[in-house]
DNA sequence: AGAAAACTTGAAACCTGGTTCATGTTTCAA
DNA sequence: TTGAAACATGAACCAGGTTTCAAGTTTTCT
């Protein structure tokens, strides 16, 4: 029922960590809202837990705050002493499950392979995880109207991530000198939809290697026929 | 304010046309709803582009009923005369948009080329078109919540006439004959997100036809070093 | 013309669910 | 031990928006 905790027991504790970049949302001055006590943060993760799990079932605004709180199994008044608002905890979710989706990419992409080996690594890993958690996948995409400050920063973050190593791959001669931001878009582009139709939607018809040697060979070669 | 009435005028007429196929939600029996005079005609029609402008600008759920009558210049009441519920008009909206998309795409595609060009060219469009009506990008997206049925029979009626092109083009020789279900998601997520990047975003930091080029060009060489 | 059907109207009923709050319990440091 | 701060509780409050409805008005058809 939460394989999402699991992750989020990782995460879940700096929930609030100051933002590396802050971009408009002023983020407010949490402060007041941190736990102090080992009950408080056990409560806290609770409820980002349930959360994961009542907005990834129901969406936001189907979701309720009563939902959530029945899910931790605490009472409806104790979500205000950690959130503000439905929105609050939405995006600390969603913050915090755009930087679980890095995680599993630099993992992936720990041992040093060829640039298209690499892209190929990410992709696979992206779609296992993507499978793993539709709760996170289906989150994430609803933050477009939820939260799109953070549903922004998510994407371009990532967008520029894929164009580094793109760069890097050309510096070291295995890719096109020519890559510029819009060949990175494409890629993730590709990725999310991919990840969506195989990943989230797909029963498994396609296993995530293939997915990934599919993508990769398209990358690596363009779909034109070999002359 | 509504350059999205012109073409709703011309699909707004059959906002109630026979689903080609009935996929799950009974669609109802709207013919109750249906209007049956000019006047009623009309109504439905105002009430539809006024929708497709609050959607647009408001998001599903900040909009209101009493919004789209406001701009449609009706009667809150009369909003029951013509739809079930704001699910129902929503529904509707996406419908009609995903054939206005795909009509857009149609019309691109008039005149014959190489495979490779006509991917370009359909790019090309599409980006002209989103740029256009960044309303119809937003509430289409917003189906994958609202109205996950419609959302779903949008990419998959999408992918598959994609699909049927990068076959077309195997045929003819242009493309590698192995091209499957994948490379056509693969483009259209690609295509996705160069039209929320450049399209929706983007004030015009790249010009569509430089984008498509880009994307195109992608297709046909991948992102290798030339060897 | 006359009557039925189609359509319009907007006030008000109705619901839903986010948020508040006053009261109690637990934790922790001195 | 003790008091203050942190945290927990859930009934009740409340705003806002969807939907209903009964009473008109316009259109259509014979």
């Amino acid at each position: 029922m939460n394989q999402v905790s699991s992750f989020l027991l990782r995460i879940g504790l700096s929930p609030f960590s100051p933002d590396v970049m802050d971009t408009g949302t002023p983020a407010a001055a949490d402060t007041s809202k941190q736990p102090r006590t080992e009950r408080g943060r056990r409560t806290l993760r609770k409820l980002l837990d349930a959360a994961a799990v009542e907005f990834g079932e129901r969406g936001f605004h189907e979701a309720s705050i009563s939902g959530i709180t029945a899910r931790a199994g605490t009472a409806l008044g104790s979500f205000y002493t950690y959130f503000d608002s439905k929105e609050a905890i939405f995006q600390a979710l969603v913050r915090d499950m755009s930087e679980a989706v890095k995680v599993a990419a630099r993992e992936a992409l720990a041992e040093p392979a060829s640039a298209l080996e690499r892209e190929r690594a990410a992709l696979t890993a992206f779609l296992r995880f993507a499978a793993e958690h539709k709760e996170v996948y289906r989150i994430i995409d609803e933050a477009e109207f939820v939260d799109p400050e953070s549903y922004r920063q998510h994407y371009e973050t990532t967008g520029a991530r894929i164009l580094d190593r793109l760069r890097e791959g050309a510096r070291k001669g295995e890719l096109r000198a020519d890559l510029e931001e819009a060949h990175a878009w494409a890629i993730m582009g590709m990725n999310v939809f991919l990840g969506l139709r195989y990943a989230v939607w797909g029963e498994g018809d396609l296993p995530a290697e293939r997915v990934a040697a599919i993508a990769g060979d398209l990358l690596a070669k363009g779909i034109a026929a070999d002359r």
